[in-house]
DNA sequence: ATCTTAGTGATACAAACGTACCATAAACAT
DNA sequence: ATGTTTATGGTACGTTTGTATCACTAAGAT
């Protein structure tokens, strides 16, 4: 047989092809066709390694979410050693909006496959769409630990706190993907609602 | 020629039954030939009214803005008459919270056309996915009102404010869309964070 | 009464889709 | 050395897609 190949190794070849293509034309628009033009192997390649579409789809997902969270365990690493919680969970936020062409990409992925998991259970049943999500919980620890420095106004619940901040930026970024607000303005406006959570 | 119609009825007509084959099978999967049988039509007559299915998904669009308008004047009518900002506030953020059928049905046609302008020019040039939100305006006026009558807390800066929470309404609605939530909860989210905007 | 035209049906068409099938080159096992 | 298996290419098939074409019905205009 032709050399023997990494299929995990190929495997995400394809899978990044995919996340390429789809944002360009759209996560809807992306044919098996287009995604082997795109890794520039051929279609049946691409058949080869997942057998079937679905199984493209949901490869790609989990592979989005693998490099999301590298990113963000990145982000926070890059607030420098021993930051206070507030830093922490600046770049936590942060990290979710759409301010370079990388994060636009994954917020642009992330909700089309949303949308997509509301029709389809396949996709519905994946963790990251369904389980209570892990970074709910790392903020309302870190939240707490804050609160328990005595660095947060008194009467904060930690975890409505958490929820609330998530999914404001969330929304702030696909007002962003849209274009209906510009990256500077979200970061700001983000920094405003930390700055009334935080002691003055 | 068989009994003269009334267009702008029938274009309605076709685009309620887009609505509703979307929200069954989702915006991307439905066809033309889906429209018309929901709508109990001929293919031809989709044809007819819409001349291709470009223009048929920009008058879904705004005819989903339009109805969600309507619902969102009548939530906020319904907090009886002469309310409080608080209740008018509530009632704005509310209506967009995926809490029964209809609204989750605007919640995810309204992400699916938003994830679909990112690549299609045609829908990024519409108004409500453009154009600084009205909502925002309305919401930022309310809060200031508010802030005249001293209903808040001081030093509050209602744009951000605004904007804050109507991103978290968004993003609330749509972990409550994809079942990451239940719509209990997001309330319950929704009113914590209005309790520490306005003064005890 | 005749002609035009708005509305509607049936159907045809080319393109694109996901998938299936067949063939072949070459590395490994024996 | 020979047979088996892995990796790959090419291509064909059956659907489904959006759109276009042709025909016909019946209401309004003249």
């Amino acid at each position: 047989m032709p050399k023997r190949v990494d299929h995990a190794e190929r495997r995400t070849e394809i899978a990044q092809a995919l996340v390429r293509a789809a944002g360009r034309q759209g996560l809807h628009a992306v044919g098996m066709r287009d995604v082997a033009a795109e890794a520039g192997v051929s279609l049946r390649l691409v058949q080869y390694y997942f057998e079937s579409k679905e199984k493209l789809l949901l490869f790609g997902l989990r592979h989005l979410a693998h490099r999301f969270g590298e990113r963000v365990t990145a982000q926070v690493r890059a607030a420098g050693d021993d930051p206070g919680p507030r830093a922490v969970i600046e770049a936590l936020l942060t990290a979710a909006l759409p301010v370079d062409e990388e994060s636009r990409l994954f917020h642009h992925l992330y909700t089309s496959y949303a949308v997509l998991s509301v029709t389809d259970e396949a996709l519905a049943a994946q963790p990251f769409i369904k389980d209570p999500d892990a970074a709910e919980i790392t903020l309302t620890e870190l939240l707490q630990q804050a609160a328990d420095a005595g660095l947060l106004r008194a009467g904060t619940d930690t975890h409505a706190e958490a929820v609330g901040l998530l999914a404001m930026s969330a929304g702030l970024g696909t007002s962003v993907l849209v274009g209906q607000r510009d990256p500077e303005s979200a970061t700001a406006v983000l920094h405003y609602h930390l700055d009334r959570i935080f002691r003055p």
